[in-house]
DNA sequence: TCTGGGGTCCTGCTACGA
DNA sequence: TCTGTCGTAGCAGGACCC
């Protein structure tokens, strides 16, 4: 690789960012995208919030303490994911080698749009560009000839904070190939993609510091202190060797759903009800993204953050919600809820395309349900989730079903917490 | 300070069959 | 028949990313 032909595209503060574009009067003020409930964390802040200490996957707690007068809004996914379609589409407008990383961010192979398109410099502020023409919105480029150094260019294109409020950003970052080594070795070692607060701290204990301290280690005592795999690619990372391509059509691997509750839950049968809910909504995705799989996880997080899994095989690929309470709610069985649940989650993996799909025994119990299945997803198409859904989800009216989708980050303002009707004696923890 | 929800990847352990 | 080895699959947990 020889010349600097690979782009990584971030959106500048991008959830906040379409929230002012639909809502202009925010413009100037601290504005937070998050959970704004006890147990929320903070999605996207703008650099006015950032400038008051406000970061995303901060405790919404924390951001309202640090900045009260924050602005602090829900946040709307689908309008997200419909403008980052529109943004995608741009980027496919130069090169068909785009890999999605998020809503937000992207990498581009664009050395074979040369010809048509210029230097891959050029591309970049095209693409800068025509985003903000076409959408009202800013990002920023980083150009170089492997992906994490392009990831780690972009990172110095954004906008600043300053004292005096956010600063402009350079906007596009080239590295060309002989700088690559000079850009990065004096960055800090947790710059580098796969170095989080367990990795840094054993870096720290071997006095690795910069990339750059990172580069002379001994690949054999890397390897020993963080294992074969991370060992050998934090030393290629750190001496600029990173031969991964982009990939435009990666498969999804696994398919779940998890909630934290406003409040800690003690009881098996609430649980089990928001089983019911949370297996509704991932064999709802599995079934629209024509995918079905054969590994059911149960996740588990007690009152005190202790965190399991418990997961089991099944003998044949399911889509079925149905089958996936069922063996969630077995796995439930073997965990003792009474010391306080905050978190659920059920996830589906080892996923194959739907028109490959085998019959299981549990399918086959659960034949009967796949029409049902498809015309459930046929009316929640036409009216919308909460249209139709399990009858054990049903209010106490009959009237409404919760769905997936009503809190992003974090349970909202005193609620929506457990299913209704949930008495809960001997407890006064409010489930 | 008190920690969301969507994921991916890696490691270590155990069971099991060849 | 018993024992050891090896590869693989399944499982649980941890770390990390956005």
């Amino acid at each position: 690789v020889d010349e600097p032909g690979i782009l990584h595209v971030d959106m500048d503060a991008f959830f906040v960012s379409v929230e002012l574009l639909d809502q202009p009067e925010l413009r100037g003020r601290p504005v937070i995208v998050g959970g704004a409930g006890d147990r929320g964390v903070v999605a996207a802040a703008s650099y006015e919030a950032r400038s008051f200490g406000v970061f995303s996957a901060m405790p919404s707690v924390r951001a309202r303490r640090l900045c009260p007068h924050a602005v602090f809004l829900q946040g709307r996914h689908h309008r997200y994911a419909e403008v980052s379609g529109r943004v995608m589409g741009i980027f496919r407008s130069f090169t068909p080698l785009v890999e999605p990383i998020s809503l937000d961010e992207a990498f581009l192979d664009v050395r074979g749009a040369r010809r048509l398109h210029g230097p891959a410099p050029t591309i970049a502020a095209h693409i800068r560009q025509r985003v903000l023409e076409e959408e009202g919105l800013t990002c920023s480029v980083g150009v170089a000839p492997s992906k994490f150094v392009a990831k780690l260019a972009s990172e110095a294109a954004k906008p600043r904070i300053s004292v005096d409020g956010p600063l402009p950003g350079i906007g596009v970052k080239v590295i060309q190939p002989d700088e690559v080594l000079g850009f990065l070795h004096p960055l800090p070692v947790q710059a580098l993609w796969g170095v989080g607060p367990a990795t840094l701290q054993r870096l720290e204990r071997l006095g690795i510091v910069t990339v750059g301290d990172l580069a002379v280690m001994s690949p054999a005592i890397l390897t020993s202190a963080l294992g074969a795999a991370s060992g050998a690619h934090l030393y290629a990372l750190a001496n600029g060797i990173d031969d991964r391509s982009v990939e435009p059509d990666r498969r999804v691997k696994s398919i779940g759903h998890e909630e934290t509750f406003a409040q800690d839950h003690h009881r098996r049968d609430t649980l089990e009800r928001e089983l019911v809910r949370l297996a509704d909504s991932v064999g709802a995705r599995l079934r629209a993204a024509g995918v079905a799989g054969r590994t059911i996880t149960l996740k588990v997080r007690f009152h005190d953050f202790r965190t399991i899994t418990r997961s089991t095989t099944i003998g044949g690929a399911t889509d079925s919600a149905q089958t996936i309470v069922h063996e969630a709610k077995r796995l439930l069985a073997e965990v003792e809820p009474s010391p306080g649940v905050r978190l659920i989650g059920v996830s589906v993996s080892g996923l194959v395309e739907g028109g490959n799909r085998q019959l299981s025994l549990d399918d086959l119990d659960a034949g009967s349900w796949d029409d049902a299945n498809q015309a459930v997803d046929a009316i929640r198409a036409r009216f919308g989730s909460s249209a139709i859904g399990p009858a054990a989800l049903a209010d106490p009216d009959g009237i409404r079903v919760r769905t997936e989708g009503e809190q992003q980050w974090g349970p909202g303002v005193g609620g929506p917490g457990p299913a209704p009707a949930d008495p809960d004696p001997g407890r006064n923890s409010g489930d």
